[in-house]
DNA sequence: TTAAAACATTGATCTACATCAAAAAATCAG
DNA sequence: CTGATTTTTTGATGTAGATCAATGTTTTAA
């Protein structure tokens, strides 16, 4: 149950097993059916999730009630709604499980409580941060400066698990196209 | 000379008079003419600025030799390449000085340094990578949801300072509009 | 096992903005 | 100050990908 979560913070900081301990500790488990959304829209970021097995979506909500996927989190990915977390205002990203969902999560607030005890959990979480701005920074810049068929390939070979494992639908919602362009975009390759 | 760099740290994190200098005593200045290139390509970034008087701009280059501007520091911002600075990867953010610039340095191997040794500094970067990536996470979302009159008006509304510092060359790619387009939409306001 | 729902494809049309070209205005260097 | 460069504006044309509509296909649930 545990040792997912364990291998991942493991290969990230170096860890005693006591603080191991610790940190495991704080983790408790959530099962999603498929579909079901996680945490409540109007309150801000509470928990913040690893996924032990199945996917989950990340996503906003634009004019007219339209989702816009932000990322997925599939296993050994850890996830929440981030902007929400660090400024603690209400959600604007949405969770939900894509499909039946086994999470380990740990609340905000002792999230925060270990940030202070430990050294090793804020070094972790300075890891956690740099990925993420990362992989924000390469996203912003293929949406800039490559079309839809080159962010279709980029995916296909940076993240082939998406584009295998999920409907056209949300992949071509992820690269934020139309499911008709990228029907049509498909077919040309 | 370090007064608004003195500033900046104390309003973000609870620092002892002792750590504070410690933290200054790692900071050089450098000055820069309008134009000028700050690191140089190939190399990862080797240092992290501070501002203190002038402008420098943030930008990558897409195929045929056209830049495209991440972000503008201002005085009183920290600016570096940090997809580099966080992986050390060479250098694809390159930064120039946009007017005459002053600016305080410290290197990368001093600002590592301090993490391990201040955890203050470490509560300090933590910080500095929440901000960066909500603002990033707010860009990608503009591209997304705003088109190129909408992402003008809300840049004249949440920086108006950018509007009306730079030339409208600039102001339209980072935008990420042509010159044309902007001008165009500017007359229709 | 089958009707219903969700998803994918294909075609026709439309639009925001790019690009190219050239004139007009502003800024700069000698 | 003044010609030269840079920046901005205006016009004409082109295009990637959106949207709408219809049809075909797969998945789901009872």
């Amino acid at each position: 149950m545990y040792e997912q979560l364990s291998n991942f913070i493991t290969q990230r900081v170096a860890v005693s097993d006591e603080q191991l301990q610790l940190i495991l500790s704080y983790f408790k488990p959530l099962t999603c059916k498929k579909n079901e959304l996680i945490g409540s829209a109007g309150e801000m970021a509470k928990r913040m999730y690893f996924v032990n097995k199945g996917c989950l979506k990340v996503y906003f909500i634009k004019e007219q009630g339209i989702e816009v996927i932000r990322r997925f989190a599939f296993e050994n990915y850890f996830s929440t709604s981030l902007v929400s977390f660090i400024n603690g205002d209400p959600l604007k990203e949405y969770t939900q499980a894509i499909e039946a969902t086994e999470l380990l999560y740990i609340s905000r607030n002792d999230f925060y409580y270990l940030l202070d005890k430990l050294p090793v959990w804020e070094k972790f979480y300075r890891n956690y941060l740099e990925q993420a701005y990362v992989n924000n920074t390469l996203r912003l810049q293929s949406f800039i400066t490559l079309d839809a068929t080159e962010r279709y390939k980029l995916l296909l070979k940076e993240s082939p698990h998406i584009v295998q494992r999920l409907p056209n639908r949300l992949v071509a919602n992820y690269l934020n196209i139309s499911q008709e362009a990228l029907s049509r975009l498909k077919s040309k390759i």
